[in-house]
RNA sequence: GCUCCCUUCGUCUAGUGGCCUAGGACAUUGCCCUCUCAAGGCAAGUACACGAGUUCGAAUCUCGUAGGGAGCACCA
């Protein structure tokens, strides 16, 4: 795009709400966010926007902060370890919104608002009838003093509205979509401080990031229709602009935003199924960006392949088939005691070994231990047969050259090979099938060694009658 | 309704007028290896939403159409 991406550092942001967990979609702005800061050598800021005190709740800011150190996303400012710009929870930033509120009122770029919502509903309702935009149809910008302090005499509590100037027009350049052009007659009075006096979004999220020196904003594309509000309301204060990049959104199968029905959608759900961290940002890497490698990279790596000038328009669609890539690659990379660890069930080295090509999820090592120490499942179809193929003349002959060769299982397939002329598939697949219980495995040698020999033993013989 | 955004293989993407009979990765299929699966090696199929225009030449530029999405909240 047109903007200049350079190398000098540049300073970041992620900007949560805390009303749920951290949802994918924010999990990517947030890593491309933190992905630019470190290329550059600059910062990344974690700010939390919880002026919806209805809504906002601490344990959900403790979840985010949680999810985010679990994905290896640390901040430099913030909520925990305070900054030059603190406090990082809006919150706690009342005085500053207050001061700025000030600032516009007495400048004419605000009013207050006596409007209640019935009184608004009704009138969006009868401009969408009317086959018109639902704005503000600035019913108190144009009261008269007198009638603003005979509202205020009865106690109405007013908002406060961002005074929208006619005919403007409202240019930038996106980061990602390049220049951008709004006219602000589009744009009814929108309100920047709430009744109970806190601070709206299009003004606190626009203010503090300016405020903070973020320099780059990266986020959803919803936002990108919002962002002529918030140029406005940053021009009008004087404050610097900072740059805005609206990447596409990641979507569910269906194209629709990712969302419930889609299954896991947050960083936590995702974490409790067993994924590892590097295999979820490896995914999240690619996902509306383009790198000059598509093999897997270490989490360290990131910041230096991350191509800001090569962040997506389109939307993502977010494909777990390709996740399960990553997770793979992941798990082939970490350590028989990283992988103990994560299987978390105090399995033996030898057993980890084995099975770790055939784990994608901890989950998946669950047939194998009851293999080695548990019960074999009922069998399925597949296996049926396979069994039925070799009849129970086969597992007669094996159950008595187990009993030469115990587990030992070069010894009793070479036994079984003279005994019964069979060889290669034909020899292996009844037995991996009977001491198994499944067609498909970890190699049969060492699986069988480490099961009891009875338990061996007892699994031949069970097939060796007719049934 | 108005404003804005998006559209290349199944998926993520490369591609900014000739290097494109459109490249890579994942997935799929086949073969090799192999007791099986996985891994690895080799190979195959599959895409420029549609229609006009500009041009010697268009995935790339222009216009239109269709489809999808977002915003227009005292939610962020």
């Amino acid at each position: 795009m047109s903007v200049t991406l350079d190398s000098s550092p540049v300073i970041t942001r992620f900007a949560p709400s805390p009303t749920g967990s951290l949802h994918l979609g924010n999990a990517r702005t947030a890593f491309f966010s933190y992905l630019w800061a470190r290329k550059s050598g600059g910062r990344f800021i974690l700010r939390i926007e919880d002026t919806d005190a209805e809504r906002s709740q601490l344990r959900f800011r403790e979840e985010l902060m949680s999810e985010m150190r679990w994905l290896g996303l640390d901040w430099d400012e913030g909520p925990d370890i305070g900054g030059p710009s603190a406090p990082y929870s809006q919150a706690e930033r009342g005085e500053f919104y207050r001061g700025l509120f000030a600032q516009l009122e007495a400048m004419g770029g605000a009013y207050p608002c006596y409007c209640t919502s019935e009184e608004l509903e009704l009138s969006r309702k009868l401009q969408r009838m009317g086959g018109k935009p639902p704005r503000y149809a600035g019913t108190c910008r144009h009261m008269t003093s007198a009638q603003l302090a005979e509202r205020e005499a009865r106690g109405l509590k007013p908002t406060l509205r961002f005074a929208v100037s006619s005919d403007a027009v409202i240019q930038f350049t996106d980061t990602v979509h390049g220049p951008q052009r709004f006219v602000s007659s589009d744009i009814g009075d929108f309100i920047i401080r709430r009744e109970d006096g806190t601070a709206a979004f299009f003004f606190c999220n626009a203010v503090d990031d300016s405020g903070m020196g973020v320099t780059q904003v990266l986020r959803g594309d919803d936002h990108l229709t919002n962002t002529p509000r918030q140029l406005m309301v940053l021009d009008a204060l004087g404050m610097r602009r900072p740059d805005y990049g609206h990447v596409g959104l990641l979507v569910g199968e269906d194209g629709a935003p990712l969302s419930k029905r889609h299954g896991s959608t947050s960083a936590q759900e995702f974490r409790a199924r067993g994924f590892l961290p590097a295999a979820l940002l490896n995914h999240l890497f690619h996902l509306g960006h383009a790198s000059d490698v598509d093999s897997w990279l270490p989490a360290a790596d990131m910041p230096a392949h991350f191509r800001p000038e090569h962040l997506g328009r389109a939307p993502a669609r977010f494909d777990e088939t390709q996740l399960a890539h990553w997770q793979k690659e992941g798990v082939e990379r970490m350590s028989g005691a990283q992988i103990t660890a994560w299987l978390g069930s105090d399995d033996s080295a030898e057993f980890v070994e084995l099975v770790r090509h055939n784990v994608v999820l901890p989950a998946d090592a669950a047939p194998w231990r009851a293999v080695v120490r548990g019960d074999l499942p009922p069998l399925g179809k597949d296996e049926q047969s396979v069994i039925a193929a070799a009849g129970p003349e086969f597992f007669a002959a094996a159950a008595a050259a187990f009993d030469q060769s115990s587990s030992d299982l070069k010894q009793l397939t070479k036994i079984l090979k003279e005994r019964t002329g069979r060889k290669g598939a034909d020899l292996f697949m009844p037995l991996r099938v009977a001491l198994t219980g499944q067609a498909h495995g970890p190699e049969l040698g060492p699986l069988l060694k480490l099961m009891s020999p009875e338990k061996a033993r007892a699994r031949l013989e069970s097939h060796a009658q007719n049934t």
